[in-house]
DNA sequence: CTGGATGCAAACAATTTGCAAATTC
DNA sequence: GAATTTGCAAATTGTTTGCATCCAG
């Protein structure tokens, strides 16, 4: 376990949750891995990996470490729910351009950060006016990808 | 049909969609409606009204909106699809805050305008990396509620 | 030890597909 | 008239629940 995850297991434990075995697993796998996952998504990265955790208690699991504030659900397209490592740190902050034909997702982080004061203000009216914790933000711009908007 | 109806029509008409009856109900229900609705939402909104709709033909129909840029699909929590009219007037548009325990969501649209100028810059600038045609953002912060965060 | 966590199977809910009839342009 | 769209029923997919067993603190 290195410095970062065992970071992670120290807030999960403050949270309440127990960091079990399956759920070391399912943290493993997020730190091998970039982009968004689905629960299939993990469930087939800790298989390929030679090893099991039930689709069920990734369903579970992945539940509590979003109320914990460890994963993030970034729910695109369609219904489908994906679910990605909350990083504080500007570089690994990134956002979403979503193309409403195709249903393409592109990640993007190279000018995240430039928002960063802006949403800092927005922050704070919502916490105040809302009495509203804010931990996390997300943006997400739809529109036509390259291939969608040539009369494709 | 009032104005606002007939311009999304040729808009609609424009993209290759044909305005039918079916349609046409499901945009009347969103014109009186103010927040996100799910297809269920539709569904029951169209039958209040004591008109008919399969519900089959909802989803099909929404997706079209979705695909010719009149409505925006809102995924908020766990997969739970909702769909709102996009209004390019800024009075119009709103945001979310959503609680990571609860899972509640708030609208807010008060201080929405703000973030306008920077996030157009934003726009450009991944328009112009991606070639990508944006038509639409959202930006959602996540949380804790007032109840949530109070050791609930 | 004790309550939370796991994982199987079964239940459930949401969404999609096939297809014949109806409708729009 | 040709091509879409509709809507039912059936199939499919994704997610949750019940429950006995297991494990972390």
């Amino acid at each position: 376990m290195d410095a970062k995850a065992s970071v992670l297991a120290k807030n999960f434990g403050a949270a309440g949750y127990r960091m079990t075995k399956a759920r070391k697993k399912i943290l493993a796998v997020f730190s091998e891995a970039f982009r968004h996952m689905s629960v299939d998504d993990i469930y087939l990265a800790v298989k390929k990996k030679g090893e099991h955790v039930g689709i069920t208690t990734i369903y579970r699991a992945v539940d509590s470490l979003v109320k914990a504030g460890i994963l993030r659900q970034v729910s695109l397209i369609k219904g489908r729910v994906f679910y990605e490592v909350i990083d504080k740190r500007v570089s690994g902050h990134h956002h979403h351009l979503i193309c409403r034909k195709c249903q393409k997702i592109i990640d993007y982080s190279d000018f995240v950060g430039k928002e960063i004061p802006h949403i800092k203000r927005l922050e704070n009216i919502a916490s105040k006016t809302r009495e509203f914790l804010i931990d996390d933000y997300q943006i997400s711009f739809t529109g036509l990808c390259k291939l969608c908007k040539g009369g494709g």
